[in-house]
RNA sequence: GGGCCAGUAGCUCAGCGGUAGAGCAGGAGACUCUUAAUCUCUUGGUCGUGGGUUCGAAUCCCUCCUGGCUCACCA
């Protein structure tokens, strides 16, 4: 539909490099090392949203995500944790699992988290862990291409990002045989089924090896391939066609274009395509949970409705970086942005905004959008004991609530309890004060003030409560120069019981309040000075 | 030093070659009912700078400035 010379949706820009008569492998992966950052929920989304695309453009594809529990344990945080120390460097699938009635290891540990929390967002690739794919020796045929070429990949690492590893290196670790750490093994000499291996003291900062030496296979499960490599061999063992990446990664002479170039060079294959996307921010700065900026995936997911959360990854350019404070009128503004989109997708499905709604989704083929509440009306519900929210969510729409309709009606008021009790701003929250302000107000508003104590206690609904304020207004003369009643006289009621000038509807205001409270708080307010 | 991103109305951003846009905020008004909602109208910007290409540029190219991220160890 677009003429190829528009600006097309991201997704589709995207797709539209992949040869649709061909197979296309999406991979992604992850270490299991830690709770994910929320930041880190994009790539994922980013891929899944790429895989929805070529899928319902009919093309053959898969969504490979990969485990990387053979990687060392390298977090300086963990060094300092009781009974970690002893750990550091050895492969995630053999370091002792934090709660062993949840996961087996540590790696597992962190997968089973992560996986769970992809699924709830609709995010569920084939997931493949490396220590499968290394102990099957499916990987074993790379193992030997890359050792065998491993001359020709150590000058890569030279001209392509200017690193130079010692003569002889080969881009392996072995899993020590005395010691089981994989991060302090240097491995050399490749005479096609073995490798000499030493488990050195000092060969990284973060972990000390034992300095045993030996001579072993690299296959089946006893060694892992470097990072660059490894990512080849991946490539290469799934095919793969796609892979998008934070920037950190897909930046000039960084990880992918050594990997790039060592997969032209030994694999004879050309890379797969993809986009860098850009980070999330916080105040400018990059969001870390290690240093108390931003929060987790976890947590966040857990507060916010999933499809809020895969909104918030993919309505902004993944090269663009997002500037995310979970604070303040964040949630209520995101979730007006979502509406708007969803607003879109019934009016135009195949627009950019109806586009992004539908893969916010966690389902890739949604129902559309039914009757929605506005978040912060729901938030201002919420305060005023009165109010009941499936009552009035019927009262607006004029008919019974769908199924649906309902089930988002209640998430979004589990995320306004939260916002409320979190975030809001003090000008969001209205409470009413235990006792009479020190407000100054006209003797007309004072005399308003005692009129309505008629009202309290025999008026019970708050529409008819409603009513009865306005008429009290204008039998109390409260009225503006058109004979209406003017502003003065429900600023009053806001006064006397919020110490403010405006707040909730009126009438469900009062009749919320205990009417005895109320009485004597007219009376306070309202007597004569 | 290399790479990437951003700089458009008070705020958050969209627009990415054809007479400056939206939402919110501000102002005025309508609905007998303050606030909110809904609707109508409205204030507000020399689109970071300086060049270039073009009949025409916020939009393409180059320079520079500002802010931010990122790589140059490992993964």
């Amino acid at each position: 539909m677009s003429s190829g010379h528009e600006a097309a949706f991201w997704a589709d820009e995207e797709a539209d490099l992949l040869d649709p008569q061909t197979p296309h492998v999406v991979r992604d992966s992850k270490t299991p090392s830690g709770p994910v950052p929320i930041g880190h929920l994009r790539g994922p989304t980013i891929s899944d949203a790429i895989f929805r695309t070529l899928r319902s453009r009919g093309v053959d594809a898969r969504f490979v995500y990969t485990i990387d529990d053979y990687d060392p344990m390298d977090a300086a945080s963990m060094r300092l944790q009781a009974g970690m120390a002893e750990h550091m460097g050895k492969p995630l699938f053999a370091v002792p699992s934090p709660d062993p009635t949840v996961a087996p290891d540590f790696a597992e540990y962190h997968a089973a988290r992560f996986i769970a929390l992809f699924a709830g967002l609709g995010i569920t690739p084939e997931f493949h862990r490396m220590r499968d794919l290394y102990r099957s020796g499916a990987l074993d045929r790379q193992i030997d291409l890359i050792l065998r070429n491993a001359e020709a990949i150590r000058q890569i690492h030279k001209s392509v990002a200017n690193v130079e590893h010692p003569e002889g290196w080969l881009p392996i670790s072995i899993i020590c045989e005395n010691c089981g750490r994989i991060g302090t093994t240097l491995a050399t000499d490749y005479d096609g089924k073995t490798v000499a291996y030493e488990c050195r003291k000092d060969y990284v900062e973060w972990a000390e090896g034992c300095g045993h030496t030996g001579r072993i296979s690299p296959f089946k499960g006893n060694s892992k391939l470097l990072w660059n490599e490894q990512w080849c061999a991946q490539w290469d063992h799934f095919g793969v066609t796609y892979e998008e990446g934070g920037k950190d990664l897909l930046t000039a002479g960084g990880s992918r274009d050594r990997s790039n170039a060592i997969y032209r060079e030994v694999f004879k294959r050309e890379p797969p395509l993809g986009l860098a996307h850009e980070f999330f921010t916080l105040g400018g700065k990059k969001m870390s949970t290690s240093k108390g900026v931003g929060a987790t995936a976890v947590e966040l997911a857990s507060i916010y409705p999933p499809d809020l959360t895969r909104f918030l990854m993919l309505r902004t350019h993944p090269r663009r970086h997002v500037e995310f404070d979970p604070g303040g009128t964040t949630v209520p503004r995101l979730f007006d942005d979502y509406d708007r989109f969803g607003d879109a997708y019934l009016e135009e499905p195949e627009s950019d905004m109806g586009k992004t709604w539908r893969l916010s989704q966690v389902s890739p083929d949604p129902e559309p959008p039914g009757f929605r509440v506005r978040f912060q009306i729901l938030a201002d519900w919420l305060q005023i004991p009165s109010v009941r929210p499936d009552v009035e969510a019927e009262k607006r729409k004029g008919a019974r609530l769908t199924a649906a309709e309902l089930r988002d009606l209640h998430r979004r008021l589990e995320l306004a309890r939260v916002w409320l009790d979190r975030w809001a701003p003090d000008e969001a929250k209205f409470a009413v004060l235990p006792t009479a302000p020190d407000v100054s107000l006209s003797d007309g508003q004072r005399r308003y003030l005692l009129a309505i104590k008629d009202l309290i206690g025999k008026v019970h609904d708050a529409d008819e409560m409603q009513n009865q304020l306005y008429e009290y207004a204008k039998k109390t003369g409260l009225v503006d120069a058109n004979g209406k009643p003017s502003q003065q006289a429900f600023a009053a009621i806001y006064l006397a019981f919020l110490g403010r000038p405006n707040g909730p509807k009126a009438g469900w205001l009062l009749t919320s309040l205990d009417p005895e409270f109320v009485c004597k708080r007219l009376d306070e307010v309202g007597r004569p000075r």
